[in-house]
RNA sequence: GGAGCUGUCGUCUAGUGGUUUAGGACACGUGCCUGUCACGCACGAGGUCGCGGGUUCGAAUCCCGUCAGCUCCGCCA
């Protein structure tokens, strides 16, 4: 049907006769001369109707309108030093139309491809299918599909084999909310689509494949972000006979191979590894972004013997006074904040839960500040010397239980590293977060809940606190971070029935529960289980970091709305009665 | 479940109680135009101001509710 690409003309094809089909992207009618530009995936080109050359499909090309799509016979020519477009690869040629087909006919399309970025993202979901025509989309797209092919061509060449587990699954009340399939076959039964492979690459190692990966779809129904849709895919992986120092190699190894192939670009390994409590104690959170400073610092020392109230009642009852400092060093420039400024941090430290936030500023080698005159001239120049101060730093304070002021104030950190624009768009920074507690403390359920997930291996060095003191056993799981975001976490796993069942008891699921559940699993486990571990890393979030990008949308080709609908197909949407009848389901109530 | 922001021709937007018969740009339609590439010129068509209620002599504008989209908290083993 063609003989070339759009954007693949140039000057090698001149005097050449092509055939060439693709969307009309604009028109320019000049009453005599009609000029197309062409679009396909490759490129533009354009296309000359001119009535002495060809009168008759210089006729057919008057009725062409933008996105009608056309194949075009026509000759190459080169255009005069005068006429060069110097803005499109193709600009040095054009195709004279010897010949016009008209393949399909389009309606005026709601919105022009080349100014997506100013329309409405409904629009644009509601019309993906011309949305996805932009260079953008095509782009994006096609990066994930070189991290994919990137992926398989590393693993591959590492021993992995690929192999494909269910997506009806088995519903396990534990982790996110499951999405639900009804059973026609098995009446009031209910298959789970899968929220990771976990279970069955697990068990893939227990059969001797050693070594196993998946590009694999996943499914949580919990409530949508900027990096969170309810379906989305992993690269999955399991390995046998390893240790955690194996898995982070193979990921590292990969990381890099991938950037390589991909961007062209060579990251330093190994990445930087963090403890769990440091990153917490630092950066107030499990993924923090090493991009810049701003560290938060625990400065309850300076006011243990504080007369000021609101210091004294936390430090009281065990909390924290703790600090961020903004500071010239880590801004790279002078700064003054304005008393406005100042009291949008307060308001933004209390949507994050903070009760306050108190600010210092150093003024004329003084501290500036609404509890200025309540500090001894000692805890003035103890805070000076400890965070070393300098002209124009700002402090921000906030005084609550020890990890409720790290997070709040690490919250505070992202919101002011992208408001002083500290955020490099070109770095990529990499860490890996590992020390992680076994066991976090539930307190909606009033129960443990595990950290990782409960088929994560504790830590043998900690083991024996296991009864005595459950949320100080460490794990041996790992995350790894890119510029703040958690882009992929794993463990080594527990090989032993009987321990697993204890972890599953101490989580306070009770026997029968285990049984059903997990009886599966832990019979499993009693028949030759080699030591293992894995790693799942979210292949949308890395594709979006990869290529800039705001939102993991940009990197689905069919995404959906925070309220988790497809705006191009309209679901989820209601069936007919005799679909509910056939799988048993009635519904109750629809609001 | 909660907080914030947004909603005006196909698209992007102006309009913060009366001069609005809701204005502009792009897109669209018709005509003219042989070198444009953000083509140009002329004319034209196109709007339940998200939806419902209220306040007012008068509401796109103020208030209440509601829906949708986005960002965030909770949630995401």
């Amino acid at each position: 049907m063609r003989t070339h690409l759009c954007g693949e003309l140039c000057e090698a094809q001149v005097g050449e006769e092509v055939s060439i089909c693709g969307w009309v992207n604009k028109r320019r009618d000049h009453g005599k001369l009609i000029f197309v530009d062409l679009r396909d995936y490759s490129g533009i080109v354009q296309v000359v109707f001119d009535p002495n050359f060809n009168s008759f499909s210089h006729e057919i090309a008057k009725k062409v309108r933008g996105e009608f799509v056309i194949k075009v016979d026509g000759v190459v020519k080169r255009r005069d030093e005068a006429t060069i477009n110097y803005k499109i690869k193709t600009g040095k040629i054009e195709v004279f139309a010897k010949k016009v087909s008209i393949l399909s006919e389009a309606e005026t399309p709601p919105f022009i491809i080349e100014n997506r970025e100013n329309v409405d993202e409904t629009t644009r979901l509601k019309y993906r299918y011309i949305d996805l025509r932009s260079e953008e989309m095509q782009n994006n797209l096609r990066l994930k599909h070189s991290v994919m092919m990137a992926t398989r061509e590393f693993l591959n060449s590492k021993g992995f084999v690929e192999i494909e587990t269910p997506i009806l699954a088995k519903s396990t009340p534990e982790g996110a909310r499951d999405f639900l399939v009804p059973s026609r076959l098995n009446p009031g039964r209910f298959y789970a689509l899968p929220q990771s492979p976990q279970l069955f690459k697990q068990i893939l190692m227990f059969s001797g494949f050693d070594r196993c990966y998946q590009i694999a779809r996943c499914f949580r129904d919990e409530d949508l972000r900027a990096d969170r849709q309810p379906e989305f895919t992993q690269i999955d992986l399991e390995m046998s006979f390893v240790e955690m120092e194996d898995v982070i190699e193979t990921i590292e190894g990969l990381i890099y191979f991938i950037f390589k192939k991909v961007l062209g670009k060579e990251l330093k390994v190994p990445f930087e590894r963090i403890n769990w409590n440091e990153s917490i104690e630092k950066y107030g959170t499990d993924k923090p972004d090493l991009r810049y400073g701003l560290l938060i610092r625990d400065i309850s020392d300076i006011f243990g013997t504080s007369g000021l109230k609101i210091f004294k009642d936390v430090l009281q009852k065990d909390g924290k006074v703790k600090a961020l400092v903004v500071n010239e060093h880590s801004h790279g420039n002078s700064m003054e904040f304005t008393r406005r400024e100042l009291d949008e941090f307060v308001n933004v430290a209390k949507s994050f839960g903070a009760s306050g936030l108190v600010w210092m500023k150093v003024e004329n080698d003084k501290i500036q500040s609404p509890i200025a005159k309540f500090l001894s001239a000692k805890e003035e120049e103890e805070l000076t010397r400890t965070l070393d101060l300098k002209e124009k730093d700002l402090v921000l304070i906030v005084a609550d239980e020890s990890s409720k002021s790290s997070k709040i104030l690490g919250s505070l950190r992202t919101y002011i590293a992208e408001k002083l624009n500290l955020l490099n768009k070109d770095e990529f920074k990499f860490v890996w977060i590992v020390n992680f507690p076994l066991f976090e403390w539930d307190e909606k359920e009033n129960r443990l809940s595990p950290t990782h997930h409960p088929f994560t291996k504790p830590d043998m060095h900690t083991i024996n606190l296991l009864e005595s003191d459950p949320l100080k056993v460490k794990s041996l799981a790992y995350d790894i971070v890119l510029n703040g975001e958690e882009i992929g976490g794993g463990s080594i796993r527990i090989d032993d029935a009987k321990l697993q069942r204890k972890i599953f008891k101490m989580l306070g699921i009770e026997d029968e529960e285990i049984e059903k559940n997990f009886g599966f699993f832990l019979k499993s486990l009693e028949y030759g289980v080699p030591p293992h571990g894995g790693i799942a890393i979210g292949l949308d979030r890395l594709v979006m970091l990869l290529g800039r990008l705001e939102s993991i949308r940009e990197v689905i080709a069919f995404p959906k709305t925070q309220s988790a609908v497809c705006m191009l197909t309209n679901s989820p949407s209601e069936v007919k009665e005799e679909q509910l009848k056939e799988v048993f389901i009635k519904v109750v109530d629809g609001s």
